[in-house]
DNA sequence: AAAAAAT
């Protein structure tokens, strides 16, 4: 079978050819024509499974008779992460080349007005996340009586990150005549309900997952003989270092921790940089690019990567700890050993996530090889043989500092990221720039080794011996909301 | 034990 047999409108065969494609995915051969003819569709399917154009390219097909209204979008596709949509933006464009359709991206973190101009002027589709969608409409800047096309992708997501009151929400405001179509990797009662609810008697196509994990991925463990980050981003300098890495994911369970493992590489001289939800959007997509172009060795990423997005060929991923759902573990693994390729994971477990790897392995059914060397041998004795820092005036001021990051609130939160500052001085700060003055807990003889010295050098600078006043002073530290 | 998504 060929996209020939499909009955696509020529311009877009003509693009699916200049995008390199001639045959369809088993998805797209069982969707398209079923889209085409006017059904509502269920799909479960997970990402590399050609999904996206399963979906995009029927759209384009009848999108290409009629035309937009102001305000009046024809279609609409919700995505649960800004990543996603502009991903599902990329191949819209890709494969509407032999078009003129508007299409509008309406996703947070970028300029509201650039969007609202968008829909003004009259787009074909949307392209959304629900928060920025119901903005828009909420402020009436957008009619949805025109659409006659809903997606909503990943939908097992979406339930996941809780959107599931404002999918609801939007089918309402949709027209009942509407053509829907839902993907999902899973399909858990919420989804099927969910189905049931707002598609009319839709076509289940069902794909198998395009590498199962057991073939192409080899996954290991490493164990961690303590919970110190130190000891942990030792052992993730050995793991990498001992592999042949072409480009790697880096996934941690804290945004807090994917800054500071990012600026812990790079101070060891490692190609790596974050990504997570509180970074500035035009740095998620400019870093997300230079990882594709591979300009960019590791991407060290909290869960925002671990489903859908769109980065192929990655020849590792590592885990610094377990994730806390034990499902995202198969898709963390599962951005490696995609399209027949072969990859290793590897997992760092330190004794507060055993109980983390044992629902892992639960949910894998079977045991995982412990991976060691001798690299991390000797990663693990080098902190542990640390010497203990002798206490004098300079350490007591800078660990009465440290003593912020235990306290509860954001403020204090803060801190953690001027403890990765020291960490690695001369790493790109990108981090949020308000700034804070930081303050001592009243316990401040107490000795904080808990954290952070393995790589740090001495980190403050320019106070010499003296200890402001200010500093020695108690502060209430109980939480302020 | 998390992250994500609107300002």
């Amino acid at each position: 079978m060929t996209f020939d047999d499909l009955d696509l409108d020529p311009r877009l065969l003509s693009a699916v050819k200049d995008a390199g494609y001639t045959e369809p995915t088993p998805i797209q051969a069982q969707a398209i024509p079923a889209v085409i003819q006017g059904r509502d569709v269920t799909g479960i399917a997970q990402t590399g499974t050609g999904k996206t154009a399963a979906f995009v390219l029927p759209m384009i097909h009848k999108l290409g008779q009629g035309r937009a209204k102001a305000r009046m979008p024809r279609t609409l596709i919700l995505e649960p992460t800004r990543e996603l949509a502009a991903q599902v933006a990329e191949n819209f464009e890709k494969y509407g080349v032999n078009h003129k359709l508007n299409m509008a991206l309406l996703i947070g973190g970028v300029s509201f007005a650039d969007q609202d101009k968008k829909i003004t002027a009259g787009a074909d589709v949307l392209i959304a996340t629900p928060g920025r969608l119901m903005d828009h409409f909420e402020r009436g800047r957008l009619l949805m009586t025109g659409v006659q096309m809903l997606v909503i992708d990943e939908a097992d997501r979406m339930l996941d990150m809780g959107f599931i009151p404002d999918i609801e929400k939007i089918c309402k405001l949709l027209p009942t005549n509407r053509q829907t179509l839902l993907f999902s990797a899973t399909m858990p009662p919420e989804i099927a309900k969910l189905t049931k609810q707002f598609q009319n008697d839709p076509k289940q196509i069902e794909v198998a997952r395009p590498a199962q994990t057991a073939e192409l991925i080899t996954q290991y463990m490493t164990s961690s003989p303590s919970d110190k980050d130190e000891v942990k981003r030792g052992i993730l300098r050995a793991i990498i270092g001992n592999c042949d890495v072409k480009n790697g994911i880096v996934f941690c369970n804290r945004k807090t921790e994917v800054d500071i493992v990012a600026k812990s590489l790079n101070k060891h001289g490692f190609d790596a940089a974050p990504i997570h939800g509180d970074l500035p959007q035009s740095y998620r997509m400019e870093t997300l690019d230079k990882f594709r172009n591979g300009d960019l060795k590791l991407l060290v990423a909290s869960d925002v990567a671990a489903r859908g997005l769109d980065v192929p060929d990655v020849s590792h991923v590592f885990n610094y700890a377990p994730p806390p759902n034990s499902d995202d573990y198969v898709h963390r693994i599962g951005r490696t050993g995609r399209a027949g390729r072969t990859g290793e994971s590897y997992t760092i477990v330190s004794p507060r996530d055993s109980k983390l790897w044992d629902a892992v392995l639960k949910r894998i059914g079977k045991d995982i090889e412990q991976f060691s060397s001798e690299a991390i041998v000797a990663a693990i004795a080098d902190v542990s043989a640390r010497p203990e820092r002798k206490p004098n005036k300079k350490n007591e001021n800078r660990n009465s500092k440290r003593k912020g990051r235990h306290g509860r609130t954001k403020d204090r939160a803060q801190s953690d990221e001027q403890i990765a500052n020291n960490d690695a001085v001369e790493a790109p700060t990108i981090q949020k720039t308000e700034h804070q003055v930081e303050k001592p807990k009243q316990e401040k003889k107490k000795r904080s080794n808990k954290r952070g010295n393995d790589d740090l050098g001495p980190s403050f600078k320019g106070m010499g011996e003296h200890v402001p006043a200010f500093l020695l002073r108690p502060v209430d530290t109980t939480p302020t909301s």
